[in-house]
RNA sequence: GGGUGAUUAGCUCAGUUGGUAGAGCGUCUCGUUUACACCGAGAAAGUCGUGGGUUCGAAUCCUACAUCACCCACCA
């Protein structure tokens, strides 16, 4: 029955193996976990919505970091014994994916009018799909231990009723209504966009300044003389003086062929230091505009279309493209003799930020939210509570915790300058709005009215409708789990009632507009209840100079690859170490590269400790269990007879315990990768297990082994597959991925080790370290063994006796632990031996005869430079110390912990003195 | 224009409530120690962006400035 364990290892022929060992468990879905008693079935529950990916493709590391933070959560929790859930599913993300089916259709000299509806959603479809199962196949690449068969998606039958319910209520509440506003519009995609879907750049345009007619008694400037064919207003700051005489009158003039009846107003927010003070009004193509063609009624005139170009009546420039009227417009106010000035501006050009065409503002009719209108039965707009929930909390519920915690000024800022939501797109791939007329008749509703002659709306949701409904949608399994009574919305489901409010949301701090304040807006609303209590926002992945990774740049790492290379494992340490919450990070392929030693560093770790013969094992599984549990009850028995760097390890142990169980309940997943690897390279690997090769007492094989458990699964959620592999060849039957989170309970009971063995292994292993550290300074050939006198006189806050025994007890590993150590003697002279390499550590007094090899200026050197640190330390030391107001306001702990470094610092400085009187 | 973050070893970054600076990678030296060379041992390396302030004590708190990045608003 043995297994070989390669020296390697081997994570290519293993993760995917044990993805599928995991996914057969069945211990991904809770239920499965509460039938089987893994996990018992008592609240809280801890439950996470997957950010659905876009069905547009492939994932990147954006991706992969999401899975990775949310799967060590779900690990740990589910090792903890909570009920826990996470939900997969993905998100049709209509003008994303719609636009990348329609390059695919350019390449192929077709277009989707060319092929019509019907063929184009299918052809979207088939494409969704594809990404679909590409995601899936992805994310369990990634380890990610979701349950697939709660899997949702945000246009499946299910969703779609979610959010024709909620388009219903809120119809019914008056939220959404329909009106002729200004909207942003992209002429390539021939849809609206939302405020937060138009990105800006910098650029550099032309402000023209020009007069309307030469009878127009001053003139206006404008980066857009071709819009200026819609004027109906010129304002001016009330307080301009300039322009005084001439507020409240019309002109008519003709401009350029278009008859314009322009009435000078004012407005505030005019800056008469700008341009010429006077801003020429076009209501239908700027925002800003249209305010004030609202507090002045003004006439509203269109000069865009939506292909962008000049709508007829505007002469010789009707049917031109905005751009080519513009050409045409200047040339002819030079022409006319009517532009006065051309100068260049920085400004900022409006793209749609999913295909980066230049987008116009122009007025058409669409649908809204109204996000001001207070609904009845809250006394509050939906603004109003989404606001709430985060600054203080809403409907009893403690408030949204956002973490970073500076992100929830953003929240604010955004909330407050919320407008009416444009929720209507005309694109063809996604929900259509629910909405059917017939002549003057309007029926909203979840499913066509019945009778004939009904006509469904031909626009479809702003996709983020959809996304924000996601932590409630995702938890309704059947149609008729969900419905609308007596004007709310009831979801009848177990998952609803177990999982909702989610425990956390995480996802990048650039969806906390898009997605996640939509979350909070439309739960709120729908549900009367938080989408989740906590929010955690991860930085964005650059590449290792700090640019964003993109397709264009070819600097993006893919994921995939990087898996093949070094293993899903390394991938997701490289993710979640040396990050903090919110902060971007750098990451270079030769971080992940790291990691994989470390995974390979854990591999051999477990393979020396289960394959060692000296503890007994790589013997039948079943027996060795069995000797597991006698030695364990031996132990427990007071049998066992523990050493100090027993003590020492189990201390550490304990303590990294607890920590780690903090630093993820705190979201600190950095910390806790960092501390665990320190623990178990350094203390574990490079110390302990070279000390059990020494040190043979009956303790150890319990320590190593319940060590390595416990390490295994406290790595789990971070590098679920290696440890899960080597979980594996204890053959106990049960799937690491739902062991129990370990207690510090064992290592308290176990031994009762304090804070003294832990300063008493310290000091031995400084001895140990002085000795390696003067052997490679002299380059003493590894097979030559030296004598060792340690002189302990200087060392006045140890009682002699204890520190002699101390130490005496601890020889085997003096001399054995890589230092090639002959002979050890302990002294309480205070003698300086002759021609003997001296060093000074903890009180210490370590000497080495080297007779005539020591090398004179090099130590003297040495020595001088120490002892110029050693008495700095001191003067500053007891300067402090005899600081009145350090010894009231400082407290004790501080004030003793001065004291001691001070002692120790004094007694290595009366070694290298005496060092230094020898060599001069 | 408003705001946020960053500035710490050659590079990439950690640093919980103020107690006197850490890791990984890289560099240098040595090593075939029976788990691992994807290893081990040792070493070098930092005025914690700059100036001021609070404090017994500041990488950490306050303030001003500089550089970089990002977000929001305006942009006639």
């Amino acid at each position: 029955m043995k297994e070989k364990l390669p020296k390697n290892y081997v994570f290519q022929k293993t993760e995917d193996k044990i993805y599928q060992i995991w996914e057969g468990s069945g211990f991904f879905n809770p239920d499965q976990c509460v039938k089987k008693g893994i996990t018992k079935n008592k609240v809280p529950h801890y439950s996470i919505s997957m950010p659905p990916p876009n069905v547009t493709g492939k994932l990147h590391l954006g991706h992969a970091e999401v899975i990775t933070l949310e799967d060590i959560l779900i690990r740990y929790h589910r090792m903890k014994g909570d009920k826990t859930v996470w939900i997969p599913g993905t998100d049709h993300a209509s003008i994303a994916t719609q636009n990348k089916v329609e390059k695919l259709l350019k390449k192929e000299g077709l277009n989707r009018h060319k092929i019509g509806k019907k063929a184009f959603l299918k052809r979207v479809e088939k494409f969704a799909l594809e990404s679909h199962d590409n995601i899936v196949r992805q994310s369990k690449k990634m380890g990610a231990s979701c349950d697939w068969s709660r899997e949702a998606y945000t246009l499946d039958q299910i969703r779609h009723r979610v959010v024709n319910l909620v388009f219903k209520m809120m119809h019914a509440d008056g939220l959404i209504y329909r009106g002729e506003r200004l909207v942003n519009w992209c002429p390539r995609c021939a849809s609206t966009l939302a405020d937060d879907e138009v990105e800006y750049k910098e650029q550099k345009a032309k402000l023209y300044t020009f007069r309307y007619a030469k009878s127009f008694p001053f003139a206006i400037a404008t980066t857009r003389p071709e819009t200026k064919l819609g004027d109906t207003a010129v304002a001016v700051n009330p307080k301009d003086k300039r322009y005084q005489k001439y507020v409240g009158k019309t002109f008519k003039v003709n401009f350029l062929g278009t008859a314009l009846n322009l009435k000078v107003v004012t407005d505030r927010e005019v800056n008469p230091r700008f341009g010429t003070g006077a801003l020429g009004v076009t209501p239908s193509h700027s925002h800003d505009d249209w305010k004030i063609a609202e507090a002045n009624k003004l006439k509203i005139v269109k000069v865009i279309d939506e292909k962008g170009n000049i709508r007829t009546g505007f002469g010789k420039y009707s049917g031109l493209n905005a751009a080519k009227a513009r050409e045409e417009v200047t040339k002819d106010l030079k022409a006319t003799g009517l532009l006065e000035k051309e100068e260049i501006l920085a400004n900022s050009l409006s793209l749609c930020y999913r295909c980066n065409t230049p987008i116009e503002v122009l007025p058409s009719l669409q649908w809204f939210i109204n996000v001001n209108k207070k609904i009845r039965r809250y006394g509050r707009s939906i603004k109003e509570l989404s606001t709430e929930a985060v600054k203080v909390g809403v409907f009893g519920r403690k408030k949204i915790r956002i973490i970073p915690k500076r992100f929830e000024k953003e929240y604010f800022r955004w909330m407050e300058n919320l407008r009416d939501w444009c929720i209507s797109r005309q694109i063809w791939f996604g929900h259509r709005v629910p909405v059917w007329c017939k002549g003057k008749r309007i029926y909203c509703g979840v499913q066509a009215p019945k009778g004939t002659g009904w006509k469904q709306e031909e626009d479809t949701l702003d996709t983020w409708f959809s996304s924000g409904l996601w932590t409630f949608s995702s938890l309704v399994q059947k149609p008729k789990q969900i419905k609308i009574q007596k004007g709310r919305l009831v979801i009848d489901s177990q998952d609803f009632k177990d999982y909702h409010p989610t425990s956390v949301l995480e996802t990048g701090y650039d969806l906390i507009f898009f997605w996640v304040a939509r979350m909070i807006l439309m739960t709120t609303y729908a549900v009367r209840d938080i989408p989740f209590w906590d929010v955690y926002l991860h930085g964005m992945v650059r590449d290792d100079k700090g640019q964003k990774m993109s397709k264009s740049l070819g600097n993006a790492l893919d994921p995939l690859t990087m898996i093949e290379k070094y293993g899903t494992d390394a991938v997701r340490l490289s993710l979640v170490v040396g990050s903090a919450p919110g902060n971007d990070q750098n990451l270079s392929e030769e971080k992940i590269a790291g990691f994989r030693r470390f995974t390979n560093k854990l591999w051999n770790i477990a393979r020396f400790v289960i394959t060692s013969q000296k503890f007994g094992l790589g013997e039948d599984p079943a027996l060795k269990n069995n000797l597991r549990v006698y030695r364990l009850r031996q132990a427990l028995g007071g049998q066992a007879s523990f050493s100090l760097s027993d003590l020492w390890i189990l201390h550490k142990m304990k303590k990294l315990v607890g920590e780690i169980t903090g630093d993820l309940e705190k979201y600190r997943f950095s910390q806790a990768g960092e501390k665990l690897r320190e623990f178990t390279w350094n203390d574990f690997a490079d110390w302990y297990l070279e000390i059990s090769k020494i040190e043979n007492n009956s303790a150890k094989i319990i320590i190593l082994d319940q060590i390595l458990r416990d390490l295994l699964k406290l790595w789990h959620p971070f590098t679920p597959f290696v440890t899960e592999k080597i979980w594996e060849s204890f053959r106990q039957g049960k799937l690491l991925m739902v062991e129990r989170w370990p207690t510090g309970d064992f290592y308290k009971k176990l031994t009762g080790a304090s804070q003294t063995d832990l300063i008493n292994f310290e000091l031995i292993k400084n001895i140990i370290e002085a000795i390696r550290s003067v052997r490679a300074d002299y380059k003493i050939e590894p097979r030559r063994k030296i004598r060792v006198i340690i002189d302990i006189k200087n060392r006045p806050d140890y009682a002699g006796t204890a520190t002699y025994s101390l130490i005496e007890s601890q020889s085997d590993l003096i001399k054995n632990l890589h230092t090639g150590v002959k002979s050890l003697a302990i002294t309480e002279s205070g003698q300086k031996i002759r021609k003997a390499i001296c060093r000074a550590t903890g009180g210490v007094m370590i000497q080495i005869p080297l007779g005539g090899l020591i090398d004179r200026k090099k130590e003297i050197a040495r020595c001088r430079k120490e002892k110029t640190t050693l008495e700095n330390q001191i003067k500053n030391l007891k300067k402090t110390l005899r600081n009145k107001n350090f010894l009231q306001k400082a407290p004790p702990t501080v004030i003793e912990k001065q004291k001691s470094v001070l002692i120790k610092a004094q007694a290595e400085l009366k070694t290298i003195t005496k060092q230094l009187t020898e060599l001069y």
